[in-house]
DNA sequence: TTCCGCAATCTTGTATGGTAGATGCATTTT
DNA sequence: AAAATGCATCTACCATACAAGATTGCGGAA
């Protein structure tokens, strides 16, 4: 439900900014300023700072009031609480979408899994969790939520600067086979499978946040 | 997750247009400027944009680039949405809490009920609702999810307009019994009927909204 | 050496002026 | 009369200037 306003130069910084964040180019810890980001784009505070807005009402940025501007660090209670409400929306729309399932939709899962393996043998892993992404996205729009997963896309960027620390060691074979889990019971309107299968999925990568924790604690609070 | 800046201008302006908008003084549809609300609060247009900003996130606003800010329409798809995502995460609390009942949990949320009984009694609605919601809160609290709890409170603001339009029709009563059956089936462990029960009382609501519409077709979109 | 205090210098918060775009109405043109 | 056009007047966006709190480091005193 979030709206912004795409061509301003505000909305361009919004971009630019998160995706440093992301990707840890600004690691968590690191203290940024309203005039060294408008110097580093060129532009003025004023943008910057409504950026900073932005930004902070999401949670990658803390402003604090008349000291400076910090990239946030990852709060392990926060992924878990994000971990928390990312589990309760997707087991509920894989409910909603093996309850009553379409006839198209076991085809369109099917299908987004063969571009996975094509990827997968590609190597490509940028394609591949894109693909990913889609697929949970795809199920949030087969439930008729797909702003759901919009909510969810917003928590994720807290998961994915976490995942960005230990990557590499996802199987995307077994995250295909997973998928595959999730897409059969869905097309055979097995509830109770499906559910157990999604849980199984997202609990997958639970326990790699504690070994990454001690391999940076400086990025954790 | 989301941070603000408690003290500022910007901040009261915030607080005092969200109570505005959800207690429908701002009706959906209405145009407002910044120039308009800088002048009613007696302050620069600096902190009214920034407030515009944060509240055009929280979907209250719809800010259109070279032309006005309205105060945003209720999206009957985004109600249903809202519901949606409530109901997710609600359920999966409830479920957690059940699933492993510390033995004050009971007495927590009887004292609340008894509360809750004491202000229908008195026919303070006011503290009723407030109370119905600490009650929900208190749950995610046990959950140990009091994050996800402000999630949804956020999407509340979107329910609560059209609560406002329906005021007076929600029987106290009806919700203590239901109330009572949570936390009867929670402190029993009995983790089906919690989640029964849950549903059922999130559900109740639901009827009122293709009325509501009918009522007041303008303020909808 | 250690501790205290003050001042320079950061930071964000606020105010204000200027700019470009969108709208609506009056005027002009066909 | 109807359609097109130009202009006054709105709007949000951006830039800049100023204000006030917080930090830091230096210098002097104990």
């Amino acid at each position: 439900m979030g709206e912004t306003l795409e061509g301003t130069i505000a909305f361009r910084v919004v971009g630019a900014l998160r995706d440093d964040i992301v990707s840890m180019v600004l690691k968590p810890g690191d203290v940024i300023s309203e005039s060294d980001i408008a110097a580093r784009y060129g532009v003025s505070r004023q943008p910057v700072r409504e950026a900073f807005i932005r930004l902070a009402q999401q949670g990658l940025l803390l402003i604090r009031p008349k000291r400076a501007t910090v990239v946030k660090k990852i709060s392990p209670d926060g992924v878990r609480q994000s971990r928390f409400i990312r589990e309760s929306i997707e087991v509920e729309i894989i409910r909603r979408v093996a309850t009553d399932p379409k006839p198209e939709t076991g085809q369109i899962l099917d299908d987004l899994i063969a571009d996975q393996e094509a990827a997968s043998s590609a190597n490509d892993s940028r394609r591949f969790h894109k693909l990913d992404e889609l697929f949970h996205r795809t199920l949030a729009r087969l439930a008729g939520v797909e702003y759901a997963w919009q909510l969810i896309d917003d928590h994720k960027m807290q998961l994915d600067r976490v995942r960005y620390l230990t990557l590499g060691v996802s199987s995307s074979q077994r995250a295909i086979a997973e998928h595959k889990q999730i897409a059969k019971a869905v097309s055979k309107g097995d509830v109770v499978a499906a559910e157990a299968a999604m849980r199984a999925h997202l609990a997958r990568a639970e326990v790699l946040l504690s070994q990454t924790i001690e391999d940076f604690p400086d990025y954790f609070e």
